[in-house]
DNA sequence: ACTCAATTGCGAGAGATTCGCATTATCCCT
DNA sequence: AGGGATAATGCGAATCTCTCGCAATTGAGT
């Protein structure tokens, strides 16, 4: 939610932030808006210099950073490494293997039941995309 | 589980395993039992220090590591800053406001439903310990 | 006591991210 | 179109957390 269905979108959300258009922005958006996959900075950043070879990593982070605080992206952290980002309108929950690594994206329906009773007991509302749930996956246990 | 209640339980524990008793594991183990607090490595071994300062951050860390492979302690993480260390056999589910960075602890028995759906829709055991629940407590909401 | 391997202290290194600062580029206003 | 305010960039250095290599030390069985 927030967020933008599209790069032209993003970019006048920018803009009416009092943010200007630039190409690193441009590109960025492209690359995420590529494909919906979890990706570092660090991945982003080869991404966008096959096109704009300049652009450097502390310019990804700090447009990571500026298009998280509009909304239009999120982070989230599936294990000890880096962090991954993906488009804000596509966000889910993370079960993490901690034997294989292996990832399985969750609908937000599966957390239903814990969101009702960390408000009922605690008044916690929660959020369950930020840090992947871990565990076994089927075939590690 | 695994583990071990008193701080000799653990040195036997070391001990069975080939391990030496030093005196920097005796006393970082009597600063884990201390108190049942999450503390990071960098306050664990300033708590060291004030019995035995020569012991390097390091040394905490390795020692650390091993606790932890035998089960003695866990680590988890309960936001961007460093891992918090606690004994094991006090585990628990952490929810951390984003807003406040109030955390509550939380028994394991409120993440007994997401266990069921995530086993049977996914064959996924969950472990809700190592990374913390995000969200909003009841002030900041 | 003696020996051997486990452990330590220390500093350097690695990985991920942030910061400072001079320079460049965008956008708004004539 | 031209100019000025200021947002954004490139770059390297710094930060934070944790890991590693290595020589020196120490614990524990014989």
């Amino acid at each position: 939610m927030g967020g933008a269905t599209t790069i032209e979108g993003a970019l006048d959300l920018v803009r009416r932030h009092g943010g200007r258009i630039t190409s690193s922005r441009r590109f960025l958006l492209r690359a995420l808006f590529d494909s919906e996959g979890h990706r570092t900075a660090e991945e982003l950043a080869t991404e966008v210099q096959v096109q704009a070879p300049d652009v450097h990593l502390s310019t990804i982070y700090r447009n990571l950073d500026e298009l998280e605080r509009l909304g239009v992206i999120v982070h989230a952290h599936l294990g000890h490494g880096p962090a991954t980002y993906h488009l804000a309108n596509s966000v889910h929950g993370h079960f993490v293997c901690e034997e294989c690594g292996k990832m399985i994206e969750a609908p937000d329906s599966i957390f239903a039941s814990l969101a009702k009773s960390a408000q009922s007991r605690f008044g916690f509302s929660i959020n369950p995309h930020h840090f992947a749930m871990l565990g076994r996956c089927r075939e590690c246990s």
